[in-house]
DNA sequence: CCGAATTGGTTAACAGTGTTAACTTAACGA
DNA sequence: TCGTTAAGTTAACACTGTTAACCAATTCGG
């Protein structure tokens, strides 16, 4: 499918996310979208109820194209200890892959989250409960000791996010190279939740 | 000091900080500010060169404020890995105590951040120092085997966030007792840090 | 003591924003 | 062929950040 022959909904879709990345949140603006696609701004409302709705939109999509990543990521791995740190990698993977997508997912940040509809954005967090279900297999196995499966898988992810999050927002002291950063991060939050290993 | 007497221009970053909070990014406006605190929007110009440098002043008050608090919760310990722990919960106990300061430093999220200057923003980081520091310190005591003590500090600093923001935005599961939450985050953190205690 | 400069504010205006209402224009079904 | 639907348009409203021009009071230099 050539770039001629997208719907004008995918088309907005594409150069919203595009100027989402490039030029942040609040200089992106329905007729600047409107003229890189070639519509007249109100056009964009016939697809999306309103500029929030069309970024809730590419939020959905990033979050469901992230979920499949992480589901093929750990489809291939047998052992419960290749599984968590498969979604671990891939969780990662995609991020670095995608930065378009993976931002703007956490782009819509704390203060304007009220009006997402949270519940929505939970449903579609196959990822996590993926996750949840290795995690919780891990410490019927010996391999973790959790009280609390869903509060590890949580911090699990928001440490990766923080981790992905500092990366991605050129936060990172320019002498670190970021891939080393990213690899070292991966082991210290594996090795945060493993059970230490008792030489006798 | 009464609130007749503080300054406009207190009183204009104390107005911004908390619409910041409560309403957004998206949704402060310079009228809105003004009309806050009594006077025309133009006026804040006479402080301020333009929004951006009004929020970048709350970013730079803040990250001060967080230095200091992370400095004193150090001071008064002694062996190095109460430091270490102690400028972790200081850390966390600060953006605990105020969300309203510590969310406006991530606020100018990713995209936007390249109209702050980095330099600034870097320089005034103490925090981060005191923490590099106390880990030179524990690789020197055998406390932990490191050997990047920089990339382990932005480690630890990105996760630690990664935490806080997730409870500060409200992504956590409502099942999930917070404060439960960002103890065991905490313990698993530190814990992915330290060298492993091997028993004989 | 008086004029000049500074301080701290104002109003009016410009270009750009999200969004709505009303209109057009083409395609299709009965 | 008439009515309906789909896909788009233009004009307008209320709002935004920001600038220019202006004003009044205070302070300072001679």
């Amino acid at each position: 499918m050539s770039e001629e022959e997208k719907s004008l909904r995918e088309k907005i879709l594409d150069t919203s996310r595009h100027f989402l990345f490039t030029e942040g949140y609040s200089s992106l603006s329905m007729r600047k979208i409107a003229k890189e696609v070639g519509a007249s701004a109100t056009s964009i409302y016939l697809y999306f109820e309103n500029k929030d709705h069309l970024i809730h939109t590419l939020i959905e999509e990033s979050v469901e194209e992230l979920s499949v990543a992480i589901e093929e990521s750990a489809s291939q791995k047998l052992s419960t200890i290749d599984k968590f740190e498969a979604i671990i990698r891939g969780y990662v993977s995609f991020a670095m892959a995608n930065p378009e997508k993976y931002q703007v997912i956490y782009m819509v940040l704390s203060s304007e989250m009220g009006r997402y509809p949270k519940e929505k954005f939970r449903k579609v967090r196959r990822g996590y409960a993926l996750l949840e279900s290795v995690i919780k297999q891990g410490i019927s196995e010996g391999l973790m000791e959790l009280e609390e499966p869903k509060i590890a898988t949580y911090s699990i992810w928001a440490q990766l996010h923080g981790v992905i999050s500092v990366v991605q927002s050129q936060r990172l002291d320019s002498r670190i190279d970021k891939n080393k950063f990213i690899e070292e991060s991966i082991e210290h939050i594996v090795q945060g939740f493993l059970v230490r290993i008792t030489t006798s």
